[in-house]
DNA sequence: CTGAAAGCGCTAACAA
DNA sequence: TTGTTAGCGCTTTCAG
């Protein structure tokens, strides 16, 4: 019964059996060679009847390019973080590389699944909302890989990274929410070690303090769901509640809206307001309708993937660190102020007033 | 300013700084080989002032085997889908194998695809909700490679597979729907041709003649969020518009709950009736709630890493067509009958009585 | 336990 | 344009 399994064929086999030498059936299959039409006939024929696939591995380990790209993801819990996957994997899957991927814990030191990375031979590495070590950073330059870090910046000179334009984004809000009447305004927080959370909050806090909002409160959601109904239950409980909410990102800013529409019974965009960071697809729901600040998925991707790219074809390439502009949109999570507001790529966007 | 690129290091390079021949540094990173304490130690010391990392590109040539598993999953837009990659990810990270990702367009005929990944020499293929031609399945088998099909059933033997139960999905849908009393019952398809949602419907209408209800409308919404609103507002634009309506799964449910509530001012679980298919994360969020039939992926992607480390252990080992009971999640997207209920994993679920 | 030697399947000079 | 010849970096017999 059971078939016997077959040794996979190889390109001696197919040579053997067109009468050609070996040589020639790689030729056939390598892009750029030169083949005779009589010759290149006789190997695809041979080729089919034998059900010919030329091995991959065989030849990475002589051209040493895998044409696979390590990338690293969060959980992917976050759809921001599946919209980022699934865009970087069809913008390689279009230039011939593949993803391998490593999914990790948010928090979780990454240098060992970087060393099982680096094992795997990859031609370029990207690591999303994580960052790396030091002493990873020096080595990935030292044997020219490059790498790029997706929204999280590093301190090494030498590794590329694309953000959204957390400065820009922070104080936009605190803008938008001070322009709409909000007294008492709270920020919940990712993780304390993110580097975006950090400067998130950072020109948040810094532009409320410049508009005269000194207080704020304060709390960490860990950029999960349940972590972030817990932070929003922590501030709804206080005796001075907030009145504008402003999340790291988008997921924890649903989770706010769930605890305050059907926890605390209150109406969104008049007792509170929430404000989301990225924009998922999700927050254009109508049932969700939140207003947040965008950052373009796809111009991160893109991004991204130019640099490696133009590393890859020539190793001399800097390094460079991209700030992408990005936008608040204008939904109905938030109370609105009086005026400020335009439009761009068919959304309602608003833009701190002169 | 540029710093030279340093070739890697090479077994080789390791063994001539070490003393030892370079199979004792080749047995130093093979796990069960027998090397002696004192190799061993000058090995790892000239390793670690190398930084030496074995090249698992030229290991998988030799050994045959990659570590690879190549996971084809469609759109993560589903929340279902993304979920499924995670726990596959997790699941194979802990047996030393990683996942070579492609992503396809859930329509797109997977055939180029497939061919590419074999090229890869992945240990085993796992195909998610993608049929799989019966051309490929037979050179599967013939070339001893483990595939199962996740979520879709297969024709060809030899192929395993890993469905829910969705016979009984459908039919006790029905069942729930009809025992609270609903009279006009409406069906969302995913696409025509997805076995899986065949399935879901065939049981729900098959079901819903047995119990006396023969009519019932049908949409077309291709899995899709967007697909999903414009069927549900056929639906509701009709005379005669349904008071329930089975979406073949959650996200499309999702969508018809926002056109249902916020397009046509309806209320859910009063009005119209809305029941989905996986139980995706975002089902149980307190602004979603969603009645649905719970796929349990845990189960799903456990029995699936199960049966590929089981052949790949012996390639003799048969495949299997597994199907996974799942049970019906009840919340507030319809309208409850009186009786049948349960408790299961924390959730309320619903059995059809007797 | 250790080293020498023979490849894994392929690409890339090099000659012809 | 073709075939011949070396390897890519590693694992794995096989002697010692």
């Amino acid at each position: 019964m059971a078939e016997s399994i077959r040794r996979p064929v190889t390109a001696h086999d197919v040579a053997k059996l067109a009468g050609v030498s070996q040589s020639a059936v790689s030729r056939t299959y390598t892009k750029g060679a030169s083949v005779g039409q009589k010759t290149r006939e006789k190997v695809e024929a041979a080729s089919a009847a034998l059900g010919y696939r030329p091995n991959l591995v065989a030849r990475s380990l002589i051209t040493r390019r895998s044409n696979l790209i390590g990338v690293v993801v969060p959980s992917l819990e976050n759809p921001f973080y599946s919209e980022v996957l699934e865009a970087l994997s069809k913008a390689f899957d279009g230039s011939g590389y593949r993803v391998l991927l490593f999914s990790t814990a948010a928090s979780a030191d990454s240098d060992p699944i970087l060393e099982e990375v680096l094992r795997h031979r990859v031609d370029a590495l990207i690591l999303v909302s994580s960052s790396l070590s030091s002493r990873f950073a020096e080595e990935c330059v030292q044997i020219g890989l490059p790498v790029v870090l997706l929204n999280r910046k590093n301190d090494s000179q030498g590794v590329s990274s694309v953000t959204s334009d957390n400065a820009e984004g922070g104080a936009v809000i605190a803008d938008f929410l001070v322009a709409s009447g909000h007294e008492k305004l709270a920020f919940i927080a990712g993780t304390p070690c993110s580097s975006t959370s950090r400067d998130r909050e950072l020109s948040f806090t810094t532009r409320l303090e410049e508009l005269g909002q000194g207080t704020f409160l304060r709390e960490v959601g860990g950029y999960t769901f349940e972590g972030a109904m817990a932070a929003t239950r922590r501030l709804m409980a206080l005796a001075e509640r907030p009145d504008g909410i402003f999340c790291a990102n988008d997921l924890m800013a649903i989770a706010a809206m769930n605890v305050i529409t059907h926890e605390c019974q209150l109406t969104l965009g008049r007792d509170v307001s929430v404000i989301g960071f990225d924009n998922i697809a999700m927050a254009a729901w109508p049932s969700v309708s939140l207003t947040t600040y965008r950052q373009p998925i796809e111009r991160f991707v893109q991004d991204a993937v130019d640099i490696i790219e133009a590393q890859l074809n020539n190793h001399d390439t800097p390094a460079i660190q991209k700030v992408i502009a990005g936008n608040l949109i204008v939904r109905q999570s938030a109370r609105l102020p009086e005026a400020g507001f335009a439009e761009a790529d068919g959304e309602r966007i608003w833009r701190a007033g002169n």
